[in-house]
DNA sequence: GCAAACGTACGATTATAATCGTACCTTTGC
DNA sequence: GCAAAGGTACGATTATAATCGTACGTTTGC
Protein backbone atom coordinates (compact mmCIF):
# COMPACT_ATOMS: atom_id res chain seq x y z
CA UNK A 1 0.00 0.00 0.00
CA UNK A 2 1.33 3.44 -1.05
CA UNK A 3 0.63 6.01 1.22
CA UNK A 4 -0.67 9.48 -0.56
CA UNK A 5 2.21 11.89 -0.86
CA UNK A 6 0.17 15.38 -0.22
CA UNK A 7 3.23 16.79 -1.29
CA UNK A 8 3.31 20.07 -0.29
CA UNK A 9 7.11 20.99 -1.48
CA UNK A 10 7.70 21.73 -5.16
CA UNK A 11 8.89 18.69 -7.24
CA UNK A 12 11.94 19.57 -9.01
CA UNK A 13 12.57 16.93 -10.49
CA UNK A 14 10.49 17.34 -13.92
CA UNK A 15 9.63 14.42 -16.22
CA UNK A 16 10.31 15.08 -20.06
CA UNK A 17 6.49 16.32 -21.19
CA UNK A 18 6.54 18.47 -18.19
CA UNK A 19 10.18 19.77 -18.73
CA UNK A 20 9.11 20.53 -22.25
CA UNK A 21 5.77 22.86 -21.00
CA UNK A 22 8.35 24.67 -18.20
CA UNK A 23 11.21 25.69 -21.59
CA UNK A 24 8.09 27.37 -22.97
CA UNK A 25 7.22 29.38 -19.88
CA UNK A 26 11.09 30.25 -19.12
CA UNK A 27 11.64 31.17 -22.52
CA UNK A 28 8.16 32.99 -23.02
CA UNK A 29 6.93 33.86 -19.50
CA UNK A 30 3.76 33.65 -18.02
CA UNK A 31 1.67 32.25 -20.63
CA UNK A 32 -2.05 30.73 -21.73
CA UNK A 33 -2.56 27.11 -22.05
CA UNK A 34 -3.48 28.21 -25.59
CA UNK A 35 0.19 29.66 -26.09
CA UNK A 36 2.05 26.89 -24.60
CA UNK A 37 -0.21 24.31 -26.63
CA UNK A 38 0.69 26.09 -30.17
CA UNK A 39 4.35 26.53 -29.01
CA UNK A 40 4.40 22.84 -28.57
CA UNK A 41 2.96 21.61 -31.69
CA UNK A 42 5.05 24.06 -33.57
CA UNK A 43 8.17 23.23 -32.25
CA UNK A 44 8.63 20.03 -30.43
CA UNK A 45 4.88 17.58 -31.46
CA UNK A 46 1.90 17.05 -32.34
CA UNK A 47 -0.49 17.16 -28.69
CA UNK A 48 -4.02 17.67 -28.18
CA UNK A 49 -4.75 21.02 -26.41
CA UNK A 50 -6.26 18.81 -23.67
CA UNK A 51 -3.36 16.83 -22.88
CA UNK A 52 -1.70 19.95 -22.40
CA UNK A 53 -4.13 21.47 -20.29
CA UNK A 54 -4.01 18.24 -18.44
CA UNK A 55 -0.66 18.22 -17.83
CA UNK A 56 -0.19 21.86 -16.44
CA UNK A 57 -2.81 21.03 -14.25
CA UNK A 58 -1.12 18.49 -12.68
CA UNK A 59 1.87 20.65 -12.54
CA UNK A 60 0.31 23.05 -10.71
CA UNK A 61 -0.67 20.80 -8.19
CA UNK A 62 2.63 19.83 -7.46
CA UNK A 63 3.47 23.24 -7.26
CA UNK A 64 5.76 23.46 -10.45
CA UNK A 65 3.71 26.11 -11.80
CA UNK A 66 1.60 29.49 -10.24
CA UNK A 67 -1.98 29.78 -12.17
CA UNK A 68 -3.81 33.19 -12.31
CA UNK A 69 -7.40 32.18 -12.05
CA UNK A 70 -8.14 35.82 -12.11
CA UNK A 71 -9.43 35.93 -16.13
CA UNK A 72 -11.10 32.63 -17.52
CA UNK A 73 -8.07 32.42 -19.78
CA UNK A 74 -5.83 31.00 -16.74
CA UNK A 75 -2.43 32.08 -17.09
CA UNK A 76 0.40 29.80 -15.97
CA UNK A 77 3.91 30.56 -14.53
CA UNK A 78 6.60 28.43 -13.76
CA UNK A 79 7.16 27.98 -9.99
CA UNK A 80 10.37 27.13 -9.89
CA UNK A 81 13.65 28.76 -11.47
CA UNK A 82 15.20 27.90 -14.71
CA UNK A 83 18.68 27.35 -13.31
CA UNK A 84 18.40 25.62 -10.23
CA UNK A 85 15.74 23.15 -11.69
CA UNK A 86 18.44 22.47 -14.88
CA UNK A 87 21.30 22.02 -12.18
CA UNK A 88 19.52 19.15 -10.11
CA UNK A 89 18.84 17.72 -13.30
CA UNK A 90 22.29 17.72 -14.68
CA UNK A 91 23.80 16.70 -11.49
CA UNK A 92 21.52 13.68 -11.73
CA UNK A 93 22.39 12.62 -14.87
CA UNK A 94 26.09 13.16 -14.14
CA UNK A 95 25.73 10.76 -10.84
CA UNK A 96 23.78 8.33 -13.33
CA UNK A 97 26.07 8.04 -16.07
CA UNK A 98 29.17 9.18 -15.20
CA UNK A 99 29.26 8.51 -11.43
CA UNK A 100 28.99 12.05 -10.40
CA UNK A 101 32.64 12.93 -12.36
CA UNK A 102 32.00 16.11 -14.23
CA UNK A 103 35.02 15.57 -16.18
CA UNK A 104 34.24 12.53 -17.76
CA UNK A 105 31.24 13.74 -18.80
CA UNK A 106 33.96 16.31 -20.26
CA UNK A 107 35.89 14.08 -22.21
CA UNK A 108 32.73 12.47 -23.85
CA UNK A 109 31.56 15.91 -24.71
CA UNK A 110 34.75 17.18 -26.62
CA UNK A 111 35.04 13.87 -27.83
CA UNK A 112 31.63 14.27 -29.44
CA UNK A 113 31.83 14.68 -33.34
CA UNK A 114 28.44 16.85 -32.28
CA UNK A 115 30.35 19.10 -30.65
CA UNK A 116 31.34 22.45 -32.60
CA UNK A 117 34.42 24.21 -32.92
CA UNK A 118 32.88 26.96 -31.54
CA UNK A 119 31.35 25.06 -28.61
CA UNK A 120 34.75 24.35 -27.94
CA UNK A 121 36.10 27.95 -27.92
CA UNK A 122 32.77 28.60 -25.74
CA UNK A 123 33.76 26.36 -23.28
CA UNK A 124 37.26 27.34 -23.40
CA UNK A 125 36.20 31.12 -22.86
CA UNK A 126 34.38 29.74 -19.27
CA UNK A 127 37.46 28.18 -18.12
CA UNK A 128 39.26 31.16 -18.35
CA UNK A 129 37.29 33.82 -16.43
CA UNK A 130 37.13 31.19 -14.10
CA UNK A 131 40.79 31.77 -13.86
CA UNK A 132 41.15 35.19 -13.55
CA UNK A 133 38.34 34.70 -10.66
CA UNK A 134 40.16 32.74 -8.28
CA UNK B 1 -4.01 -0.23 -31.98
CA UNK B 2 -0.18 -0.27 -31.33
CA UNK B 3 1.79 -2.50 -33.99
CA UNK B 4 3.75 -4.78 -32.73
CA UNK B 5 7.49 -3.54 -32.87
CA UNK B 6 9.52 -6.75 -34.08
CA UNK B 7 12.81 -4.56 -33.18
CA UNK B 8 15.73 -6.71 -34.65
CA UNK B 9 18.23 -3.55 -34.11
CA UNK B 10 19.49 -3.01 -30.42
CA UNK B 11 17.94 -0.23 -28.32
CA UNK B 12 20.46 2.36 -27.14
CA UNK B 13 17.85 4.54 -25.05
CA UNK B 14 18.32 2.26 -21.68
CA UNK B 15 16.19 3.10 -19.35
CA UNK B 16 17.33 4.21 -15.39
CA UNK B 17 16.95 0.63 -14.12
CA UNK B 18 18.35 -0.75 -17.61
CA UNK B 19 21.50 1.82 -17.09
CA UNK B 20 22.43 0.49 -13.95
CA UNK B 21 22.61 -3.26 -15.08
CA UNK B 22 24.81 -2.21 -17.98
CA UNK B 23 26.97 0.14 -15.54
CA UNK B 24 27.68 -3.14 -13.87
CA UNK B 25 28.67 -5.10 -17.15
CA UNK B 26 30.22 -2.49 -18.27
CA UNK B 27 32.83 -2.37 -14.97
CA UNK B 28 33.00 -6.13 -14.02
CA UNK B 29 32.47 -7.24 -17.70
CA UNK B 30 30.27 -10.89 -18.58
CA UNK B 31 28.52 -11.42 -15.45
CA UNK B 32 25.43 -13.65 -13.71
CA UNK B 33 22.07 -12.13 -13.07
CA UNK B 34 23.42 -13.03 -9.06
CA UNK B 35 26.42 -11.07 -9.25
CA UNK B 36 24.59 -7.89 -10.75
CA UNK B 37 21.84 -7.89 -8.51
CA UNK B 38 24.34 -8.43 -5.46
CA UNK B 39 26.32 -5.91 -6.83
CA UNK B 40 22.99 -3.76 -7.14
CA UNK B 41 22.06 -4.16 -3.68
CA UNK B 42 25.55 -3.23 -2.70
CA UNK B 43 25.68 0.19 -5.14
CA UNK B 44 22.80 1.61 -5.58
CA UNK B 45 19.21 0.04 -3.99
CA UNK B 46 17.43 -2.97 -2.88
CA UNK B 47 15.90 -4.98 -5.25
CA UNK B 48 14.46 -8.75 -5.28
CA UNK B 49 16.83 -11.41 -7.48
CA UNK B 50 13.65 -12.34 -9.91
CA UNK B 51 13.58 -8.49 -11.23
CA UNK B 52 16.97 -7.93 -11.68
CA UNK B 53 16.52 -11.14 -13.81
CA UNK B 54 13.84 -10.43 -15.40
CA UNK B 55 15.04 -6.74 -16.63
CA UNK B 56 18.56 -8.58 -17.85
CA UNK B 57 15.91 -11.23 -19.87
CA UNK B 58 13.70 -8.31 -21.64
CA UNK B 59 17.45 -6.52 -22.73
CA UNK B 60 18.77 -9.89 -23.91
CA UNK B 61 15.43 -9.59 -25.80
CA UNK B 62 15.81 -6.18 -26.84
CA UNK B 63 19.71 -6.62 -28.05
CA UNK B 64 21.16 -4.66 -25.13
CA UNK B 65 22.89 -8.03 -23.72
CA UNK B 66 24.25 -11.32 -25.00
CA UNK B 67 23.55 -14.44 -23.15
CA UNK B 68 25.79 -17.45 -22.95
CA UNK B 69 23.70 -19.96 -22.19
CA UNK B 70 26.27 -23.13 -22.06
CA UNK B 71 25.96 -23.61 -18.62
CA UNK B 72 23.18 -23.70 -16.42
CA UNK B 73 24.40 -20.58 -14.81
CA UNK B 74 23.90 -17.67 -17.97
CA UNK B 75 26.23 -15.32 -18.66
CA UNK B 76 25.24 -12.07 -19.68
CA UNK B 77 27.62 -9.62 -21.70
CA UNK B 78 26.96 -5.66 -22.73
CA UNK B 79 25.98 -5.94 -26.72
CA UNK B 80 26.21 -2.04 -26.46
CA UNK B 81 29.39 -0.16 -26.05
CA UNK B 82 29.68 2.00 -23.25
CA UNK B 83 30.83 5.32 -25.11
CA UNK B 84 28.75 5.45 -27.65
CA UNK B 85 25.67 4.40 -25.65
CA UNK B 86 26.64 7.26 -22.80
CA UNK B 87 27.36 9.59 -25.92
CA UNK B 88 23.48 9.47 -27.06
CA UNK B 89 22.09 9.70 -23.91
CA UNK B 90 24.20 13.03 -23.33
CA UNK B 91 23.16 13.95 -26.57
CA UNK B 92 19.84 13.50 -25.70
CA UNK B 93 20.11 15.22 -22.63
CA UNK B 94 21.85 18.01 -24.24
CA UNK B 95 19.38 18.92 -26.42
CA UNK B 96 16.05 18.40 -24.17
CA UNK B 97 17.36 20.43 -21.09
CA UNK B 98 20.08 22.82 -22.71
CA UNK B 99 18.80 23.16 -26.57
CA UNK B 100 21.46 21.50 -27.85
CA UNK B 101 24.06 23.57 -26.86
CA UNK B 102 26.90 22.14 -24.88
CA UNK B 103 28.53 25.17 -24.02
CA UNK B 104 25.36 26.05 -22.15
CA UNK B 105 25.65 22.92 -20.03
CA UNK B 106 29.20 23.48 -19.12
CA UNK B 107 28.41 26.66 -17.80
CA UNK B 108 26.12 24.92 -15.73
CA UNK B 109 28.40 22.04 -15.02
CA UNK B 110 30.76 25.27 -13.67
CA UNK B 111 28.56 27.51 -11.62
CA UNK B 112 27.77 24.07 -9.47
CA UNK B 113 29.39 24.12 -6.37
CA UNK B 114 29.55 20.54 -6.32
CA UNK B 115 32.26 20.63 -9.17
CA UNK B 116 35.31 20.69 -7.63
CA UNK B 117 38.40 22.37 -8.35
CA UNK B 118 40.35 18.62 -9.27
CA UNK B 119 37.22 18.35 -11.62
CA UNK B 120 37.90 21.75 -13.11
CA UNK B 121 41.85 21.28 -13.63
CA UNK B 122 40.70 18.36 -15.29
CA UNK B 123 38.50 19.88 -17.74
CA UNK B 124 41.03 22.43 -18.34
CA UNK B 125 44.09 19.53 -19.42
CA UNK B 126 41.74 17.65 -21.81
CA UNK B 127 41.12 21.04 -23.70
CA UNK B 128 44.73 21.92 -23.82
CA UNK B 129 45.40 18.01 -25.37
CA UNK B 130 42.70 19.72 -27.66
CA UNK B 131 44.71 22.57 -28.23
CA UNK B 132 47.80 20.73 -29.46
CA UNK B 133 45.96 18.32 -31.45
CA UNK B 134 44.42 20.97 -33.73
C1' DG C 1 -30.40 36.25 -28.37
C1' DC C 2 -28.08 32.61 -29.75
C1' DA C 3 -24.88 29.66 -32.13
C1' DA C 4 -20.10 28.97 -32.64
C1' DA C 5 -15.77 29.36 -30.68
C1' DC C 6 -13.13 28.91 -26.90
C1' DG C 7 -12.23 28.01 -22.13
C1' DT C 8 -11.79 24.69 -17.83
C1' DA C 9 -12.64 20.28 -15.26
C1' DC C 10 -11.94 15.67 -14.80
C1' DG C 11 -12.46 10.70 -15.30
C1' DA C 12 -10.85 7.14 -18.21
C1' DT C 13 -7.62 5.17 -20.96
C1' DT C 14 -3.23 3.92 -22.88
C1' DA C 15 1.74 3.29 -22.79
C1' DT C 16 5.67 2.11 -20.52
C1' DA C 17 8.73 1.03 -16.74
C1' DA C 18 9.61 -1.70 -12.96
C1' DT C 19 8.85 -5.20 -9.55
C1' DC C 20 7.67 -9.52 -7.90
C1' DG C 21 5.48 -14.34 -6.89
C1' DT C 22 5.24 -18.79 -8.27
C1' DA C 23 6.26 -22.78 -10.93
C1' DC C 24 9.53 -25.67 -12.19
C1' DC C 25 14.29 -27.46 -13.44
C1' DT C 26 19.32 -28.49 -12.10
C1' DT C 27 23.06 -28.99 -9.06
C1' DT C 28 25.13 -30.05 -4.77
C1' DG C 29 26.23 -32.09 -0.37
C1' DC C 30 25.49 -35.50 2.85
C1' DG D 1 18.86 -40.92 -3.20
C1' DC D 2 17.10 -36.98 -1.96
C1' DA D 3 16.38 -32.62 0.31
C1' DA D 4 18.04 -28.05 0.10
C1' DA D 5 19.97 -24.49 -2.45
C1' DG D 6 20.10 -22.05 -6.33
C1' DG D 7 19.04 -21.43 -11.13
C1' DT D 8 15.57 -19.87 -15.19
C1' DA D 9 10.91 -18.81 -17.13
C1' DC D 10 7.12 -16.08 -17.25
C1' DG D 11 2.60 -14.20 -16.15
C1' DA D 12 0.67 -10.85 -13.18
C1' DT D 13 0.85 -6.81 -10.79
C1' DT D 14 2.02 -2.19 -9.50
C1' DA D 15 3.66 2.46 -10.35
C1' DT D 16 4.02 6.22 -13.11
C1' DA D 17 3.81 9.03 -17.21
C1' DA D 18 1.19 10.69 -20.78
C1' DT D 19 -2.81 11.30 -23.66
C1' DC D 20 -7.39 12.16 -24.67
C1' DG D 21 -12.78 12.34 -24.84
C1' DT D 22 -16.56 14.36 -23.04
C1' DA D 23 -19.20 17.43 -20.26
C1' DC D 24 -20.13 21.79 -19.40
C1' DG D 25 -19.45 26.98 -18.55
C1' DT D 26 -18.23 31.66 -20.78
C1' DT D 27 -17.42 34.88 -24.39
C1' DT D 28 -18.00 36.73 -28.88
C1' DG D 29 -19.84 38.11 -33.23
C1' DC D 30 -23.55 38.63 -36.06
Amino acid sequence: MKLLNNDQEPRIEPTKAELEILQVLWKHGPSTVRFVNDTLNEEKKAVQYTSTLKQMQVMTERKMLLRDESSMKHIYAAAIAEQPTKGALLNRFVDAIYDGSASNLVIQLLGNKKTSKEELDAIRGLLDELDNKD
